[in-house]
RNA sequence: CGGGGCGUGGCGCAGCUUGGUAGCGCGCCUGCUUUGGGAGCAGGAGGUCCUCGGUUCAAAUCCGGGCGCCCCGACCA
């Protein structure tokens, strides 16, 4: 049992000014967490135990996959990082020791695992295996926000699986699928496992496991059946509405009308009948790439279209290949062996496109007619979007979990490697294996908070049953819930009880933004009836009272009730 | 990294324009009253006004440098 009066329990009236997300607002609010630097929280007790219970479950769901639990060093030396070549991350925390020696800190742990399991591995005989740890990770990030949502320093579970094969990956891979379900669904979240850009990791494939609220720094496209990061989603616009034909490409004076919008409302047509153009510069140098009028370019799948990193074009760039800026298109450019990259979802049929003259556009220009060009899907999703017919719906999100399959990235660069039957050396092929406990506590606090606080999953809430005495310390209703409590926490219940010495207003107050799922308050007429009065934090649903004479099988009875 | 904003008791803020006694609400401490929705009265404690320097008889206030924090964007294994 714990007691309000002692514990270090900070609940505020007022959110700090500088809050703007709701979980932000609400685990300061609650006595949660408190900042001692940009990115940097320390945890209270609360905020503590619900972190622990996180971390718990995780633990739980790991060991019953099979997976090995270990701890492996933050601070480690520079030059293993640079066989991988990731030593050059921006992110990356990078140090001295004393003697000069190159260290850094670690933000995943890739590099210590294939280390050692290269040192240890020789034979198929020994794998498959997957390692994981609960440990903290350092990111030197750009933007530190939102309260825990991004921080510098968080602890992470991150597993690593080692098999012979992609066979056996696929099957360590189905393995953390499983359990991670179980873990989201213990947690009492919601939550989306989407399709994801498998970005600097490279690998074979990778989903992320993403909670929906508003906070959430990612889109996720979902439609019955499907859901993709907006960054690989992959859907239909809604119909063109295009010019009449005019057989063949002709010039249309379009006086300073540089946007989509200024060229649509000149010509009086739609802005799906045009084509957007976006200059960019990727590995392979400049390439033209066209959308349709009333689409955007997104810039992961277009970086996965070209095979790397892209930057936008400068003007003088621009002019030099293509034409002036704002009148762009894939006809009569200045180097006409420019590369042009033409969305997926634009049909061969007449558009209306840049003449690469001032002033100018060009309608009834055809692909495949007029011009030709690489394909690729490199369009943002719309609300409008459908998907085999079906609507979509975009919705923000919280990234908190995530998996890898690594294929032999690291295994190659360090060294991991094991002897087959016929003694031939192969790679072992890896995956990863990501979550964000601190994440999946602000998720929550971001789904079922609420003006008055938290309403936390049982599963993770700091106490299962809050009891709130409403007389002052030494009153009967103080005594009566100071028994109730001790009975309750001798039943293996987990309470927290209000001893102080407020007022009703404050303690129940206190009560809703603490949020433990059972709320039980003893004031003078409940105590005459020999009763406690019980609530459900989530939703604040009245429930049967409970007797003082008997109160463990209807608390049992109502926590067995909450969500 | 680009843009914007902010730094004044624990929290939220005013004061700065026009230099001169640091102030308000909440919280905290003591006493009395009060106890079903953030109580009342009385008394009290608590602040290098982020920091360094400059101007001035005098700086929270004006000027300059630095540091810190937040928000938007870029970025985000």
């Amino acid at each position: 049992m714990h007691r309000l009066s002692q514990l270090l329990l900070p609940t505020e009236k007022q959110p700090p000014a500088d809050a703007e997300a709701l979980s932000h607002q609400l685990m300061v609010r609650a006595g949660l967490v408190r900042q001692l630097g940009s990115g940097l929280w320390s945890w209270l007790p609360a905020g503590w135990r619900i972190h622990q219970k996180v971390i718990a479950i995780i633990r739980e769901e790991m060991d019953l996959s099979g997976a090995q639990e270990v701890s492996m060093p933050v601070l480690q030396p520079r030059e293993l990082w640079e066989k991988t070549g990731r030593d050059h991350i921006n992110e990356l925390f990078k140090l001295e020791d004393r003697k000069g020696s190159p260290m850094v800190l670690a933000l995943t742990h890739e590099e210590a695992m294939t280390h050692h399991v290269a040192q240890l591995v020789r034979s198929y005989r020994e794998l498959p295996f997957t390692l994981y740890q609960v440990q903290l990770k350092e990111r030197d990030e750009a933007r530190p926000r939102a309260g825990i949502l991004r921080t510098r320093e968080f602890v992470m579970k991150d597993a690593y699986s080692f098999d012979r094969d992609e066979a056996g990956l696929d099957e360590s891979y189905a393995q953390q699928t499983v359990a991670y379900a179980r873990i989201y669904d213990r947690c009492g979240l919601q939550w989306y496992r989407v399709e994801s850009d498998v970005g600097m990791m490279g690998g074979a494939g990778a989903h992320e496991y993403m909670a929906p609220c508003a906070a959430g720094e990612d889109e996720i496209v979902l439609a019955d059946g499907y859901s993709a990061n907006v960054e690989v989603a992959s859907t239909t616009p809604e119909p063109a509405q295009y010019a009449d034909p005019v057989g063949a490409p002709e010039a249309v004076s379009t006086p300073a009308a540089k946007t989509i919008d200024e060229v649509a409302a000149q010509l009086g047509v739609h802005a799906s009948a045009l084509l957007k153009a976006v200059v960019v510069v990727g590995p392979e140098g400049l390439v033209l790439v066209l959308v349709r009028g009333d689409d955007s370019v997104q810039d992961t799948k277009l970086e996965n279209a070209l095979g790397g990193k892209v930057r936008p074009a400068n003007d003088a760039e621009i002019a030099k290949a293509i034409g002036p800026a704002g009148f762009l298109g894939p006809v009569g450019m200045v180097d006409p062996s420019t590369k042009v990259l033409l969305d997926r979802a634009v049909e061969d049929v007449e558009v209306i496109v840049g003449a690469n003259r001032p002033d100018e556009h060009l309608k009834g220009v055809q692909h495949g007619r007029d011009f030709t060009a690489q394909r690729a899907d490199v369009r943002l999703a719309k609300p409008t979007d459908t998907i085999d017919g079906k609507p979509v719906e975009i919705v923000p999100a919280i990234e908190i979990g995530n998996i890898f399959k690594l294929g032999t990235r690291y295994s190659d660069a360090l060294g991991a490697t094991f002897l087959d039957e016929d003694g031939a050396r192969h790679s072992i092929v890896m995956g990863s294996y990501g979550i964000g406990p601190a994440r999946i506590v602000a998720a929550s606090a971001e789904q079922f908070g609420d003006e008055r606080g938290i309403a936390w999953p049982a599963a993770i809430a700091p106490w299962q049953v809050h009891v709130a005495g409403l007389g002052k310390p030494g009153s009967e209703e103080a005594e009566a819930a100071e028994k109730l409590a001790t009975t309750l926490s001798e039943a293996g219940f987990e309470v927290i009880l209000d001893d102080r010495s407020g007022g009703a207003g404050a303690k129940l107050a206190d009560a809703e933004l603490i949020g433990a799922p059972l709320r039980l308050v003893i004031g003078r007429r409940t105590l005459e009836r020999g009763e406690a009065e019980a609530q459900l934090r989530r939703g604040s649903v009245d429930l049967d009272a409970v007797s003082l004479a008997d109160p463990v099988p209807a608390v049992r009875a109502h926590l067995a009730s909450a969500p």
